[in-house]
DNA sequence: GTAAGTAGTATACAAAAGGATAGTGGATTA
DNA sequence: TAATCCACTATCCTTTTGTATACTACTTAC
């Protein structure tokens, strides 16, 4: 009768392979900026100075940085124009737009957390 | 013809409400442990040291000091047992097991990210 | 008496994220 | 000649997040 508390094997091996998608999804989400870059550019596709005056308090590098991984994930698309001077479009990608349903799961259940944690305690 | 590319209206007020429930919805799930702890404990309820051994390279503590956030979410109980040595559980309370379904959208999202970024090149 | 198990806390440190401020370079405007 | 627009980059600094390591207090087992 030693050893009989044993973990479950469940949780080291399946739980692991589960967190890791889980992680990836939170990973693109993740940081004070991207959610207001994905959800501005779901308005309608704008240059990086509209973008920056769109969000009240982002830094050009934090845009600049927050974009870069946004298009490295395939979310963004980024378009140079020729033109004098040089202009640069932001665009949600088909796939970046597939977000849409992850976001709105996100308010829904924030927006349930969020009076929950207004209420008075019962 | 002076100042005909103003903002319309709609982002800066629009969008900033609707961020702020899903900026809640992250900020629970933030952290390189909360959701480890959380599908930990939705395999069952755990005493401090189980959760530990199920989650290698947690530090005690980085699991006290989640589970204490997650306690002040509503998510997670503990529950003391007087007995010799003082016993304490943790379990997911049935708000806790409201993220379900939030987890589960984000792991089918983020398990078509994890192909769509392995995939080679088109 | 010392090790191990219960559930943590304290302190110091390292790494990551984010902010503030200034600068680049070409072209147009006043 | 200086200021402005465009889309950024560079540097330094602070704040937040996470890690490493040791320690607390109590009890049972060896």
């Amino acid at each position: 009768m030693e050893n009989t508390k044993e973990i479950k094997p469940h949780s080291l091996d399946e739980c692991t392979k589960s967190i890791l998608p889980v992680r990836d999804a939170l990973e693109v989400l993740s940081g004070k900026w991207k959610l207001p870059i994905i959800i501005s550019l779901m308005f309608g596709n704008k240059r990086f100075s509209q973008i920056a005056k769109e969000i009240p308090g982002i830094t050009d590098k934090m845009l600049s940085k927050e974009l870069r991984e946004l298009e490295s994930n395939d979310l963004v698309k980024r378009t140079v124009y020729d033109s004098i001077p040089v202009v640069v479009e932001y665009s949600l990608t088909e796939y970046g737009h597939s977000l849409k349903i992850v976001i709105k799961t996100l308010r829904d259940w924030g927006v349930a957390h969020r009076k929950r944690m207004m209420a008075p305690v019962e």
